[in-house]
Parts: C-alpha cells; structure tokens; sequence
DNA sequence: CAATCCCGTTGACAATTGTCAAGGAATCAA
DNA sequence: TTGATTCCTTGACAATTGTCAACGGGATTG
C-alpha cells in the first residue's frame, strides 16, 4: 500500500522528497469493513487517512435523525477532520468506510513531526488544504445558487465515477435532497 | 490601520515575530467605498486583504441572476479568493464591499516572499486557512441539515453582530432563501 | 418640501420538496 | 433455494419555499 501513498507524495511535489522514507515510515497499514466507523461525532480524531483502496462518506446527522453527508473520498484522497485533528477537539462530523477499505493512517503526534521537520512535508499539507477549502467553497457555491435539478445535474457532470459507484440514497443525502426527490428528478434528465 | 494588522498577527502567534516590521511594510493601506468590487467573477485576484474596518460579502450569480452569499467578511479577518490567488487563476466568485472599508492588501509576490522567508507568516496563514477551510465546512453541513427556519435560527444565534449589521435581503442570501421566505420564518420566531 | 427609490412586508398562488406508505427488484446469508 | 433485508421506485398528500404583485415606511436627492 505504501507506494500508492508513495507516488501520491511524488506526483504533489514533482519529485520525491529527500525524507520521503522516513515519512513512509510513519504511516501504519490497516483495513477497513463495509461500515466502519474511522471518526464518530464527539470523538477526537487521532489520525489522518490517506486512501489506498475504498470509498469514505464524512456526514452529520441532523434533528431528524438523517445523515447528511458533507463528502465523499476515494483513492489517493485524504480524509480527517481536520480542525479537530489538528487542535485535539472533539469531532462534529461521523467518517465511515461505505466501502471495505485499505488505508495508510498517521498520528496526530507524528503528522506535527513532520510539518515541522520535513518542508516539503508541509507543503504538501499547505496544497492539499488550499485544494480541499476550494472545494468546499465550490460546495456551498453549488448548494445556494443551484436547485435540486441543477445540482443533481451538477454531480452527474462533476463526479462521474462516485454516480456509478454509490448508492442513490447517498447521492441525495450529498445534495440535500430526500431519496425520493433524486428519484424523481432523475426521470427529468 | 497598520496597527490594528500587528496586533492582529501578534495575537494568532502568541508574540510578536521578530520580522513584523517587515511583513507589515508589504501592505499598502486602501480605502473602498460600499458597492466597490474588489474582485469580479473571470478576473484574477491580484491581492489577499486583511479588513480593518467595513464589510465584505462574497457571493455568486446563479443562474435567475440573483446574488448567492458564501460569506461576509468584517473587521480582523482576511478575504480573497485563496485557490485563484495562489494559482492566479480566474475566479468563479465576487468579492464586494458592503459599508465603507478600510482595507490592507497584500500583492501575490510579497504574499509568496513572505510564507517562503518568515516562518511565523506561514504559520499564521496555515492557522487562516484551517480555520477558513473549518467554517466552510460547517456552513455545507448547516446548509444540508438544517431547514429553513433552523438556519436562520443558527444565523442569529452563531452572528449575533451580523444579524443587526446586515440587511435582511443579503441574510436571505447568506442562508439560501428568498427575502420574502426570510420575512416570513423571522415572524415564527 | 416633494419626488423618487430602495427595502421590508404581506397576500395569493404555483412550484418544489418532504413525508408516509406500499410494492417490487436486487442482494445476501443460511 | 428460501427467507430476510435493503434499496429504488411510485403514488398521494402535506409542508416548505419561490414568484409575482402591491403596499407602505424610511432614506436620499433635487
């Protein structure tokens, strides 16, 4: 697995960094089942995920008990929460496997090491964060000025692959829509 | 209104950074009127700002044209388009002011200059960017979980400063309704 | 001061979306 | 294979929200 992450951090950066082996070295293998939690709400988060294998739903639940997903990742994309990985504060969000997974996962302690004493490390993680606040950016963007047609127009055209790989019922727990609204309006495309 | 910028850097660092007078000689003081755009949808944005006084709304225009606010901005925080001004890539959004502002802009080059020579500079614009790229993702798990009502609840709860600063119009388009749904939820509370 | 404009409000109505219930296809385990 | 489960779909109905139009207050301007 480590040389999926190991191409990952080549490919950000251009070219392999001088520590590369010692920044593998700090990143430990494990799976993952179908339905796995990595983070439940309140919990503080320990680690950072990179994905080697598998599909990660990041969501809320909200009054009436449904989830709301925020996000999806799937190979070669990281996943925290990264606020409360960084600062060790209890979570708001649930990071579950939908898929069985294999990850490569670092410490909370061992991610600050090598900030702090690998550049490239650090800005990689600068890149990676820049990528990830547009994102999220472009998400709020969609879900205030699109309606529920045009947004489910929008994940059809954006994310092919997550179309044909998740469930329907995910597909609108993304969008803000209940699973029988994505029905419908999948009739209208 | 440099000093309200040392003082802000002073205290996200905990203390002063032996090259403040340096990083502070790279802002070049400017006043916007309201309804000045400091970025428009296409354009690429030249300058991150830190806001001494004023307030900035960034928004899109959907598809009807209407104005969709992602986030207000007000006094000792930072606003750009971060992805396309560290890219100088064309940008998706509008940046506007609401009120009359004091504004200290930063140009790209010194931007870059500053991260790459000042460490306590990048640490701080890394503390920026998580705690922006936190906010974000709270705001796309309020925008799916929450009705109507809840988020106008959670808007005057959680910007109490807001609420009375701002127009109900650009509230309603902060929250993803129209004005008249907004007049509407405020009479149930 | 009067005229104008912008904005918030209200009402009526339409469109969108959610909820609840039921049925059927696909998947999975015994 | 059988039974159980989950998921997608559909229909009926209710709730939410948007659109359009009109009204009136408050600010601005001439």
């Amino acid at each position: 697995m480590v040389d999926r992450l190991r191409q990952h951090i080549t490919g950000i950066l251009g070219r392999a960094p001088e520590n590369l082996s010692l920044v593998l070295s700090r990143f430990e293998p494990m799976r993952a089942k179908r339905g796995d939690h990595l983070l439940q709400e309140g919990d503080v988060c320990r680690y950072a995920y990179f994905i080697v294998e598998g599909c990660i739903q990041v969501y809320v639940i909200d009054a009436r008990g449904h989830e709301s997903t925020r996000e999806f990742y799937v190979e070669d994309q990281w996943v925290t929460d990264i606020f409360g990985f960084q600062n060790q504060t209890p979570s708001t969000e649930y990071i579950k496997c939908i898929e069985p997974a294999g990850l490569l996962r670092i410490s909370h302690a061992s991610f600050q090491e090598m900030c702090a004493t690998v550049p490239e490390f650090a800005s990689m993680y600068r890149q990676i964060l820049e990528v990830s606040y547009n994102n999220t950016v472009y998400r709020v963007n969609t879900l205030t000025a699109l309606s529920g047609l045009d947004r489910l127009r929008w994940f059809y055209d954006h994310k092919p692959r997550l179309r044909n790989r998740l469930p329907s019922r995910l597909i609108a727990s993304y969008l803000g829509l209940s699973p029988e609204t994505v029905t419908r309006l999948k009739a209208k495309l």
